[in-house]
DNA sequence: CGTCCTGTTGACGATGTTCAAGGGGGGTGG
DNA sequence: CCACCCCCCTTGAACATCGTCAACAGGACG
């Protein structure tokens, strides 16, 4: 295989960008197109396994995932990115890797928060992006606290699938997950050996299977199930103990 | 004790505000805080366990948390909020409660984003806050993923303690912390009686102690090798295993 | 054909949960 | 003033979940 192969290009205009529709720039109407021309710095393609340290870019094609070390020498995922998704790379705190060969759109911060002062749209949609990220971290870590291994990775799952069937990249059967086992652990608190386990029970029940980059759900139910805790307790039953106000 | 001993009321202007100086408008200068009056909606006070259902408020006086319930009814304690914090209640997603007695000033989200649109410097004040957050879920993520009981603990102790110094509320050796150890166990992911043990650890090795709500740090390069992973291999030593790029 | 990467499985030990019981302090009501 | 109760903290023991260590299999690639 070439060593270019996977490696898509990005479009030459913002007018012809395909995950326009989903990422920051989706306020800005087509006609205006123009006027973000220079807010881009430049576009990258980078190989799987790469580190990114630009600051600030819109993912294109490709998955990348940010991370940090803990100085045992083992990592923690925080995000993945996925087509669309702004990333911000600060300096001190996380890493940020390609996951896929990737290819992406470099912005410029000072022109970016130049045109936000201009342009309150665009701040929102912005802001927007920061909400859901805080959203999304706030569910992964009610999945570290408090869901077993089979849970994280039903939960994972179907928050993947759900971020990519909203931007067209699944169907409701599954869709191209490019994770290795090792993100996985890595991303749940988990080891690869526990991931694997709670990923080989989900094929033997028929509820998903994530092989070669490709995820399938076979039984939506059963997969929300796990992810929300399957064998509930009936939902009149007894409040939170815990904490009682 | 009257039943409203420990409510302390806010200033009737935000030029006396003694947490503007921590809060999203800190970036106002005191000449035009009085541009800032209709933005505030009103003020409340509520008693240690209220849950809270403004929808965006400044905490003035007292804690509260953020929760969310998980169907067996456990609870995940998503986050803290301090005097100063801006704190946004999200309809379907998070519960807020009072931790102790406090006060708030409400804000009407309508005229808050007139006025973003129009200061840049309050929108940029607003957007730290938002990144804030997220790394500070991030560094959470990072706890209950890779962290023992005793690091988790130890490491919410020690970002409670940043965030109370840094908006005086602190000294070097301890300060004022209200939670009760199902707080800490609900926000670590760990059973009250663990999250009881690993307490008793940090108190019977002299490293800290929390009691009566007051936090004690006696030792805190201990503090801070437990939180960092106590008995690191030397800096220089192998790169992470898992997911070599 | 050998090597590396990824996935897989088993055995064992560590960490954390659950269940059970009890203690202390501050309120409230007799 | 005392008795009682409730909330919070504490401890012990049995048990479950998950991590670690070790080994191996299959595929891609050189």
């Amino acid at each position: 295989m070439s060593r270019n192969a996977n490696l898509t290009p990005l479009p030459g205009s913002c007018a012809a960008c395909a995950v326009r529709p989903f990422a920051l720039f989706r306020v800005i109407p087509q006609a205006r197109v123009g006027e973000i021309a220079r807010i881009r710095s430049g576009v990258r393609l980078v190989r799987a396994g790469d580190a990114i340290l630009d600051s600030i870019f819109t993912m294109y094609a490709g998955w990348a995932f940010s991370w940090t070390a803990t100085p045992d020498g083992r990592r923690q995922v925080l995000d993945f990115h996925l087509p669309g998704d702004l990333v911000e790379r600060s300096e001190d705190a996380a890493e940020v890797e390609a996951l896929t060969d990737s290819s992406f759109c470099i912005l410029s911060r000072e022109r970016l928060c130049a045109f936000m002062g201009r342009d309150p749209g665009l701040a929102m949609s912005y802001v927007d992006g920061l909400t859901r990220d805080r959203a999304r971290m706030r569910e992964r870590l009610t999945s570290l606290g408090r869901r077993d291994a089979a849970g994280r990775v039903a939960h994972l799952l179907l928050e993947l699938h759900g971020r990519l069937l909203r931007r067209g990249g699944a169907d409701a059967r599954g869709a191209a997950v490019p994770l290795k086992q090792a993100h996985l652990a890595d991303a749940l608190g988990l080891s690869v050996e526990h991931a694997n386990r709670a990923l080989a029970a989900l094929r033997k029940d028929g509820v998903a299977t994530l092989n070669k980059g490709r995820l399938e759900i076979m039984d939506r139910t059963a997969l929300e199930d796990l992810a929300g805790w399957a064998g509930l307790p009936p939902p009149e039953s007894l409040a939170p103990q815990t904490l009682a106000g």
